[in-house]
DNA sequence: TAAATAGTGTCTATAAGACACTATTCT
DNA sequence: AGAATAGTGTCTTATAGACACTATTTA
């Protein structure tokens, strides 16, 4: 068994990027602008280069797409369907990322090309190669995050009131949420912490919190 | 962006192949014959073949090795230090696989070099490339399966006893179990059903339980 | 004073965990 | 009768979920 020609593979990185866009949780896609797949919507991406991870390779895509803070990066999995390229043999490892925006514009980074963020609902039907599905699969991993892990909480700004940390679970789970419950279950969990602040508006101020560090050992 | 040589990568299929061997989990290494490495026990696994998924080359791999049961897999992740593999760019895709033995031989399918099952606790501390790694992943998402799902169950002869059951949970957790609340916990889910058969030995007959297929919709 | 959002506790139901003895078969 | 393993139930504690009102600020 040697390295021969015939198991020479292009492999890629693909991204689900979510993001808070005011109050919705939108993903990142890109319109392609070569065939194949061209005028299709796809996830964003790219290949492995040399001298780089494939997680390297990953915050490389996202930052020239976006230039966007990357707040969380997880392999969802491979996609090694032989024909899920038309172009020859590329396998795809599929990430999910979480990134915050201040201001909902896409970074200073942006290619040329068209990149837009959707709103989860809005996604086209169609994507380019086996994207719907790496898609399909990363809004499962998101569901299954939200209350082993408070990844979730890194869309949020880096003070946020518990009121905004509500809005955002209940963007991602099925049913609405009790107030009382969820701030009850919050404040014990390990991953917030209450801040001295607060932030006001046109009615009661509320506190801000703030994701706390993980403690090691802990 | 295109598929340039500089962006072609050989991709391989590493496997932790688990069995229960007598009454111990044991996870199957083979020794390298040829560098690099030679002479070093490493995981199961092989380089991605044109028109094959990474699924099917991991079957592939575990088939030409051992020609045992696979009963379970699933990837574990993706591997892609530059440096991981002296002769050059491979990146490996790591999978989980549960297989059951019937004597605790390796099947028929074995290739003339030597493979062997070990024991957790006598696994090398030096392994090949970056197995270690994989193998340390390999064991805590074994751990972590254990009640989300029962895959592991599928290490058990199809026919099996609670006592059966109740000892391979024991090798997977840190501390023993309780007899009445394991019952009771398997007993209440859904992933097993009772027969109408019993094993007998030298001693009250025990009731033998067999996997329930999982029922849509449920 | 009205509008808007923040903040707070109790009760109930369910799940998880500690705990020890009797039953059946074989030798 | 003794050895070996199978099988069984209750009580306690912790967690999850239902549920409604008062507090503070600004316009």
């Amino acid at each position: 068994m040697s390295l021969t020609d015939r198991h020479q593979v292009v492999v890629a990185a693909d991204l689900t990027a979510f993001a808070l866009i005011g109050s919705t949780l939108e993903v990142l896609l890109v319109r392609r602008g070569q065939p194949p797949f061209k005028g299709c919507w796809a996830l964003p991406g790219g290949f492995l280069e040399t001298g780089e991870t494939i997680e390297e390779c990953a915050r490389r895509e996202l930052r020239e797409e976006t230039g966007l803070e990357l707040r969380h990066l997880a392999q969802l999995g491979t996609f090694s369907e032989p024909r899920r390229d038309p172009r020859g043999r590329v396998i795809s490892i599929a990430f999910l990322a979480l990134v915050r925006t201040a201001s909902g514009t896409l970074g200073a980074g942006g290619d040329a090309h068209d990149a837009r963020w959707f709103q989860l609902a809005g996604v086209p039907s169609r994507l380019a190669f086996d994207h719907a599905e790496i898609l399909a699969l990363a809004r499962r991993r998101l569901a299954a995050l939200l209350y082993a892990d408070a990844a979730v909480l890194r869309l949020l700004p880096s003070a946020f009131t518990l009121g905004d940390a509500q809005a955002l679970y209940e963007l991602l789970s099925p049913a609405t949420l009790d107030k009382r419950n969820f701030r009850s279950w919050i404040q014990k969990s390990s991953f917030i912490e209450a801040t001295a602040k607060q932030r006001r508006g046109a009615h009661r101020p509320a506190r801000l919190y703030r994701l706390r560090a993980p403690v090691a050992g802990e």
